[in-house]
RNA sequence: GGUCCCAUCGUCUAAUGGUUAGGACAGCAGGUUUUCAUCCUGCAAAUCGGGGUUCGAUUCCCCGUGGGAUCACCA
């Protein structure tokens, strides 16, 4: 025997992965490097009607992109074989003999509608259900086309070691007469997983707390089978915004790739959901996935569900859009540009260059900004304005007659000005603003400019129009005062 | 209904018997070159309730309360 530390992520094909499966195989992951250990990534592709085509590569997409990697996978076998269990029956058939050898596993004689009824008067009788009350008094040979379940080896109270939760127990009233072979030849999950488990040699089986009051059912397996159990983690939930559960498809929770869409680094979703039911116990923040590998550890891990907030992660996105380079940053932008500005009339590159800083700086998520782009909001540097003079008086000033002698005072200031940057246009301006009052003439300046109330400060607008854009509206709004 | 799990600012969390209960997001107030945004500074904000144990409980135990999970030929 070895002490490698393994561990996997089993998800099931169904074209989903939502953002608490992937903090599930983040944290699989981070133990396995955190320890030289192996990280396998497992389909559990056992139910043939919710199986969806494609989902094996979006699966792995999705890891990629986050920079998940695997020693094992759908496309890279171990020595145990593959990794997709509809590869693997032979292995859930030889096991489940042995469990029929043993006197421990039975076919099932029962019709659905039979056990409708069963379960039926369960829940009239306000009890849960058990399969095993109804255990039928004698077994036929089981030849394969009805379920095959397990008989409880011994009906008792279990106790386990959880590494994050400490000792957990549960009552009788959890074991049952589980099946362990479909009709349809497929494993159980909680048939399946064992036996893979077993034969990958998986240590440590991360997974939900939902998975908690099964565990006996699954301990009742092991001892049947006779197998070591393995460690268990069990990570705490994600949370809706109001508490009330889990983080659901159909609580609006996002394909992980929908986030990539919307223009979530990376980085920013590592970090994030690293950070929900786990924490560093220091004051750090930031972590990139090799930092996480080395500060991650099991003891703290949370035990208590997290809600996920969707507010801190816009936050944190910023901070790591900051972090990129330029070319980076125009890389990241680009689908946002290529449906909107770039289509107005006086889009260049140049333009778009000198206004990258400004938009960087306000930026929180690429899609925040398309919607910007299409709104209308940056039309001004890209189009012609259709100035609205009466916007142009800052505040309580006397009206447009004050306006124009500044505007022609700024347009002589600003006709041997240096535009090469935002600073040097300030301090060709700024004399004669402190002067006549700031709002005064910046105001205007900016009004003039951009053709908005609402805009960035002028000398960034200045400098994004350049020196002939910038005089030439400049000397449009007088004229249109005139 | 049975069984099980969980419980620190609104949110993510730190403090594993002794701290003015710390940090971050959000909020509020100021400030940085007029507006919006960004950024900076500051403020406000929590140990679910009740019993124990202890010189001392956020921390340990019990009981409540609240929330969650589960009781499939789904995983």
């Amino acid at each position: 025997m070895n002490d490698k530390i393994i561990t996997r992520f089993a998800p099931s094909p169904t074209g989903f992965m939502h953002i608490g499966s992937i903090r599930t195989a983040l944290f699989a992951y981070l133990y396995a490097r955190k320890n030289h250990g192996d990280f396998i990534l497992r389909i559990e592709d056992t139910d043939k009607s919710r199986e969806v085509t494609g989902a094996i590569e979006h699966i792995q997409e999705s890891l990629e992109w986050l920079g998940i990697s695997w020693d094992y996978g759908p496309n890279k076998p171990g020595p145990f074989g593959s990794c997709i269990q509809s590869d693997r029956l032979d292995s859930y058939r030889k096991y489940a003999r042995v469990l029929i050898d043993k006197g421990l596993a039975y076919p099932d004689p029962y019709t659905a509608e039979e056990l409708d009824v069963f379960r039926q008067q369960a829940k009239d009788a306000k009890k849960p259900f058990l399969y095993r009350l109804h255990r039928p008094e004698s077994f036929a040979e089981w030849d394969g086309t009805k379920a095959l379940r397990l008989k409880v080896p011994e009906i008792k109270r279990y106790t386990w070691h959880d590494e994050v939760r400490g000792e957990l127990s549960a009552g009788e009233e959890m074991l049952d007469d589980i099946i362990l072979i479909k009709a349809d030849g497929y494993p159980t999950y909680n048939f399946a997983h064992i036996i893979d488990d077993l034969e990958m040699g998986v240590t440590h089986i991360m997974r939900g707390d939902e998975f908690i009051s099964s565990t006996p059912k699954f301990l009742s397996i092991y001892d049947a089978l006779g197998i070591p159990y393995p460690k268990f983690v069990t990570l705490p939930p994600i949370l809706k915004d109001d508490k009330s559960k889990k983080l659901g498809k159909r609580d609006g929770a996002k394909d992980i790739l929908d986030y990539r869409e919307d223009g979530y680094l990376p980085e920013t979703m590592l970090n994030f959901l690293a950070l929900i039911g786990w924490n560093p116990a220091t004051e750090q923040e930031f972590f990139s996935l090799t930092e996480l590998t080395e500060a991650f550890s099991i003891d703290h891990i949370q035990k208590s569900g997290g809600v996920f907030n969707s507010e801190k992660l816009l936050w944190m996105n910023k901070r790591y859009l900051d972090k990129l380079s330029i070319e980076d940053f125009i890389e990241y932008l680009k689908p946002a540009v290529a449906e909107t500005i770039s289509k107005l009339p006086l889009f260049d590159e140049e333009t778009y260059h000198r206004l990258l800083p400004t938009i960087r700086e306000r930026t929180h998520l690429r899609q925040a900004v398309k919607n910007e782009f299409e709104a209308g909001e940056y039309d001004w540097v890209f189009k012609d304005i259709d100035l609205d003079t009466k916007i142009l008086a800052w505040k309580n000033d006397s009206g447009l007659s004050d306006v124009l002698p500044r505007l022609e005072k700024l347009i002589n200031i600003l006709e041997t000005t240096d535009f090469s940057s935002p600073e040097a246009i300030k301090e060709a301006v700024w004399p004669y603003a402190e002067e006549i009052g700031r709002g005064e003439v910046l105001w205007p300046m900016r009004v003039a400019i951009t053709g908005r109330e609402k805009s960035p400060d002028p000398f960034n607008s200045a400098y994004i129009m350049g020196k002939p854009q910038t005089l030439e509206r400049l000397k449009k709004a007088c004229a249109k005062i005139v």
